[in-house]
DNA sequence: AAGGTTTCTTAACATAGAATTAATCTAAAC
DNA sequence: GTTTAGATTAATTCTATGTTAAGAAACCTT
């Protein structure tokens, strides 16, 4: 489990130490949080791979700070551990609807636990990442590849970032504000023309009518069968 | 259990003895060391299929000697099997980590010894692990070849480490930052050309067409028949 | 240990193709 | 009909990768 980033989150400081100085030996890099509020706020800026979460925190419920981690787009992978005392069994049923991939019942045993977050990261690795399909057009995140009408073909990387934006929730507009930050990154000031460039592109590849422009908002994807 | 070489590490001459005898009424090629380094030493030239490690060496530790074997690429494949005092309880959790395939308490029971080696034995013949096959290309992970054509050939680590991943998962792009993860670890940092180095090497090896590259993004691994 | 060989990595440069911009044109909205 | 956002095109700049060669490191052989 080298390189991976885990954020740990509890409000005892023995078990903080005691999980970080295990993960820590197995070169990850260790952050920590005693409370909700400072969890949620690591998290977003480190966004770690794995995260250990007790139920019971001194400000935030546990499955609360879970909940709002989940809403981060660069969470979405994480795997989320709910530790919970041996009596809390509610967090059994709500952790899965909350978000959790699993949950781990204190005394944590190291060793179980070191194995359960190996056996679900490979498991993670595996699985196919984002695939798109619509009534024409398809997209498959794993081979960056673009299929339509049978053909299959590769395009270049900003425009499969924005076909996939876009794709990703047929019919809704994006504004192009909103599509410079998804993806080019809030920071970068890039010219007013280039998002068009980069639709013209895909029309011209995949037809004039896939992407309907929405005029002074931006555009949409539009599932024309 | 006839014509296997096996080697024997333990600093205790009437366990070595005892153990040699045995394995020499099988037919074995027995081969045995008092330490750590000679282990590695013998290990390394004469590559048996089995090995017998003693934990406690007055050397080097049973546990660094078996990490240190494992890096050989003709080891790789070996049974390791630890042997340890009855006290020495850490072996078990450390063992598996290091890469030994399985432990022995002493006092060493000969008949179950040579029952664990043989069953070890046959399951490793019966899954041949790692043999990766497409229509022009196939690997075999056991013996370190790559089959083109008929022609069998043994290529540099790093190349058949590159290959063999984006073979694992045909059409799966693999990114740059995946491949440096798997294959050199997340730790090193290696330079920005390396990987290319060793496409173009493979792609020199088994034609142009085996490895694609998807801009900006990575490579992956095409079967064109 | 010395010498030769192979493998790995790096640096430097070349190049193709991608991203961006600028300039100009078009059409929708008022 | 004027205005303005967007479309179009081509030129320009950038960037990722390809390529080569050379040095370092690992590996073998004697």
């Amino acid at each position: 489990m080298i390189g991976q980033k885990i954020l740990i989150v509890d409000d005892e400081p023995d078990i903080v130490d005691l999980l970080a100085y295990n993960f820590k030996k197995q070169e990850m890099a260790v952050f920590s949080a005693n409370n909700g509020k400072e969890a949620i706020e690591i998290a977003k800026k480190q966004h770690p791979e794995v995260i250990l979460l007790d139920v019971m925190l001194p400000d935030i419920d546990g499955m609360e700070v879970c909940e709002e981690l989940r809403k981060d787009r660069n969470l979405k992978n994480s795997l989320i551990l709910f530790l919970s005392a041996r009596g809390e069994d509610y967090s059994q049923i709500a952790g899965y609807k909350v978000g959790a991939d699993d949950y781990i019942v204190k005394p944590v045993k190291l060793k179980v636990l070191t194995e359960k977050i190996r056996t679900l990261l490979e498991r993670r690795n595996e699985e196919p990442l984002g695939n798109i399909t619509s009534t024409n057009i398809s997209i498959d995140a794993n081979r960056y590849t673009v299929s339509k009408d049978g053909a299959e073909s590769i395009i270049p990387k900003k425009e499969f970032e924005l076909l996939t934006l876009l794709m990703s929730k047929p019919e809704k507009v994006y504004r192009r504000e909103e599509i410079l930050e998804q993806i080019w990154g809030v920071k970068t000031f890039v010219g007013d023309r280039t998002i068009d460039v980069h639709i013209r592109k895909l029309r011209e590849k995949f037809g004039q009518t896939i992407i309907k422009t929405v005029k002074g908002i931006g555009y949409k994807f539009e599932d024309n069968p």
